[in-house]
DNA sequence: GCCAATTTTTAGGCGTATCTAAAAATTATT
DNA sequence: AATAATTTTTAGATACGCCTAAAAATTGGC
């Protein structure tokens, strides 16, 4: 059994390592954390001798195959919780993340399970995330951020790179929603702002929300 | 805010202050906690100075009446989950308290009012104890335990003493549920023991099940 | 009211998770 | 290759929640 904070540890180490794929470095964790390195070199110590990362001193962390399934199986319940959060008790996309924080830690496969069963085996979470199964398995969708688009381009929303209430609420406040199709009528190469299309709209963005915004490119497009 | 352990201890001195109402003692609390007495001395110490209790050396505690609030909102929380679990997840009635042991420090009131108008404002949980509001308050339901009823009285059985996967499948196994009407008719002098009705159906029961199961008495019984 | 039994508190210590400050190792720059 | 900058680790502290053992207070029996 691990205690919230190894959890913690493990699962930022997970979505660090979605990204980098070599040794995920103390610094990373730290920021990601909002923690110290020093405290950071203290539980990756502890975490090794669990054999749930490997770690050599001054080389950076890798999750073990056994690390990776713990970290999932935790990353699963928070987005499951985040998706029942919307879909059955009114929460919005940007109040979820929180609460699923906490409940992400709740320990009881049954409990899992059954939540998963009750909301019909959600793919993905409020966000667009990809939910992983029993064996800590999901499919990475083919997704690229806006900002990469070139003009002319177009796709479908897909999902969101922040998850915070002021990105989130933004969003809602430009009826941008995942699922719409969004086209690049424009491209500012200065401040790298865009001119987005969506359903007869048009209206401009700056480069950070384009940074944050996931596109699945439409074939063809 | 306060830590899960702190909560549990809130909660524990509650449930302690609905029996006696005399001030709680440090040896009572340990056992309900299974902890030891010196560590209950350190917890209390720490819980009257953030004025939850009321605590002099050596008089035991009583809760403050914000204390009893908080704990309320604990025992809240505690049953509309077991609700959840049995309502929603298919979970029995034998296996929610652990679970609920857990999401009861789950911090969202959002969380909680929502789940409450998720699940229809249930007043009683699975085990037929109250669900307090959001004020803290419940009403206590006029109840007895079995073992006090007289020859020949019956009455509707409306909770349990103890809430153990043990006692509780054993109500399963005999069929006796909340809501079933039950009629004594007959009491062992020597061992406490007890010959019920319930439904046509006659059979005995010890008097360790006769002290642990709630009956509300039928007027004119 | 006194002594013994019981209860409660205190003293001192341990493991976890955090921090700051200092030392050590690595990486980058000239 | 030497030095400077950065990263990482270690050393030493602190707060929490728990323990055992010992001391202090209360309670109960006579
Ligand atoms: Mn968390
Ligand atoms: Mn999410
Ligand atoms: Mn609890
Ligand atoms: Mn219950």
């Amino acid at each position: 059994m691990y205690t919230q904070t190894e959890e913690n540890y493990l699962k930022a180490i997970f979505h660090l390592s979605e990204i980098s794929s070599t040794g995920i470095s103390t610094n990373a964790i730290a920021k990601k954390m909002a923690t110290k390195p020093s405290s950071v070199t203290d539980m990756v110590q502890k975490l090794s001798e669990k054999k749930v990362i490997h770690y050599k001193k001054y080389q950076g962390v890798l999750l073990t195959s056994y690390g990776r399934k713990i970290a999932a199986s935790i990353v699963r319940k928070h987005r499951l919780w985040e998706v029942f959060l919307v879909e059955k008790l009114n929460f919005s996309w940007d109040e979820v993340h929180e609460v699923a924080e906490q409940l992400e830690h709740i320990k009881s496969p049954k409990l899992t399970n059954e939540l998963d069963t009750f909301l019909g085996f959600p793919k993905q979470d409020p966000h667009g995330d990809p939910i992983p199964d029993k064996e800590g398995n999901y499919d990475l969708l083919e997704k690229k951020l806006l900002a990469t688009l070139g003009l002319g381009q177009s796709g479908i929303c897909v999902g969101v790179n922040d998850s915070s209430s002021d990105f989130l609420q933004f969003l809602d406040k430009q009826k941008i929603a995942l699922g719409y199709e969004i086209k690049v009528v424009g491209k500012e190469p200065f401040d790298g702002s865009m001119q987005l299309q969506i359903s007869n709209r048009e209206f401009s963005i700056s480069n950070k929300i384009a940074n944050n915004l996931y596109i699945k490119i439409l074939p063809g497009s």
